[in-house]
DNA sequence: ACCGTGACTGACG
DNA sequence: ACGTCAGCCACGG
């Protein structure tokens, strides 16, 4: 049965089966996990994940593709990064051709 | 149990 | 098209 605690494990898994180069966004884990209303507490786990080396937690923008969580990794510009490292284009704290990078999660079975 | 907080989102004007 | 507003919900104090 489900401990409080299980909903962030959910928001790992889905976010760590997003594939390198493809990013997804807050509300689309949510609505995987069939939380579709809790795009907030997803940014919350996200929060948490920092501990966990396997979650690609910079694969995760908001619904425009802007690095809303930028300043929650060590430096202002890590995620930016990251992101650059894996063939995205950022500019303005924003991911260009979003729609393009952008990976639908599956939901849970 | 109540209240404030936030890596969000969709609806309005 | 763009800025504002108001729900939403898990967590910690």
């Amino acid at each position: 049965m489900p401990k409080s605690n299980d909903f962030f494990e959910r928001v790992y898994d889905v976010v760590r089966l997003v594939p390198y180069g493809k990013v997804t966004t807050y509300g689309a884990i949510a609505r995987a996990l069939g939380a579709a209303k809790s795009a907030r507490t997803v940014g919350y786990a996200m929060n948490a994940a920092h501990n966990l080396d396997d979650v690609p937690a910079h694969r995760v923008v908001n619904r425009v593709g802007l690095l809303t969580g930028k300043h929650h990794f060590g430096g202002i510009n890590t995620m930016q990064q990251l992101l650059e490292a894996e063939g995205h284009i950022i500019v303005d704290d924003q991911i260009n051709d979003f729609n393009n990078a952008f990976g639908e999660p599956k939901p849970i079975q």
